[in-house]
DNA sequence: TTCTTATGGCCTATTTATGGATCAAACGTG
DNA sequence: CACGTTTGATCCATAAATAGGCCATAAGAA
């Protein structure tokens, strides 16, 4: 058997590769190498390796450092770029409880 | 001395604080508990609500797991959710160089 | 081509995150 | 109000991420 680290669902391990791509581009868009990469954001060049090759076990602190140094921004200054923002409006509706009440063991799920 | 863990930049500090908002309003959206999405994330529950306090620690598989399941996506099926995702087109000019010859020390930075 | 450098993979020591339990306080409900 | 539940915080043992080295190979420049 290979090795069962953490898994995760496919999604998950997808959306670390995309963000890695992204994080890769942007770097080779600056004209920065890996090394370098490494030594403003702190870390091992190792470790960037791993972040863009979408490495799920990469802590979001290292992950987020390196994209906002090469330029990738997941959220827009403030605001969040995301498909559906609609979100913002229902929470005003809600209120946002601080505990939940669980009756319902399943959520309605949708993935 | 407080506790000097792995320093992080303000923006990624506070991506990563702002990504545990979404994650917490996308589980109170649909009434579930802690509890119920660390289960559901295959981790423990102290581990969600570091990731909804916007732990930069925590790993990119458990936060874009637990991310993926109450609904919040980065990265809209197949496609990026970026603000500038004009970047695909520079992919093709461009052609990516594996390798990045790099003489400048100082890459033109922006923020 | 030859040379120089970047990259990727592997390894080990160390640092760190994670799981699991526990506890007190806050919360929602009847 | 009083109840049961959720949450948040802490502690400790253990699993895992990270640093940092090394080496082989690929890639760009002359």
């Amino acid at each position: 058997m290979p090795k069962a680290k953490r898994p995760v669902s496919p999604y998950a391990a997808d959306a670390a590769v995309r963000l890695g791509q992204l994080i890769r581009r942007g770097r080779i868009d600056r004209h920065m190498t890996v090394a370098a990469l490494a030594e403003r954001a702190g870390v091992s060049r190792g470790l960037i390796q791993r972040i863009e090759a979408g490495d799920t076990g990469c802590t979001i602190g290292a992950v987020f450092e390196a994209a906002a140094i090469v330029g990738v921004r997941l959220f827009d200054a403030g605001q969040v770029t995301m498909s559906r923002d609609v979100e913002s409006a229902r929470e005003l509706l809600t209120l946002l409880p601080k505990a939940i009440r669980s009756h319902r063991t399943e959520p309605d799920d949708d993935f």
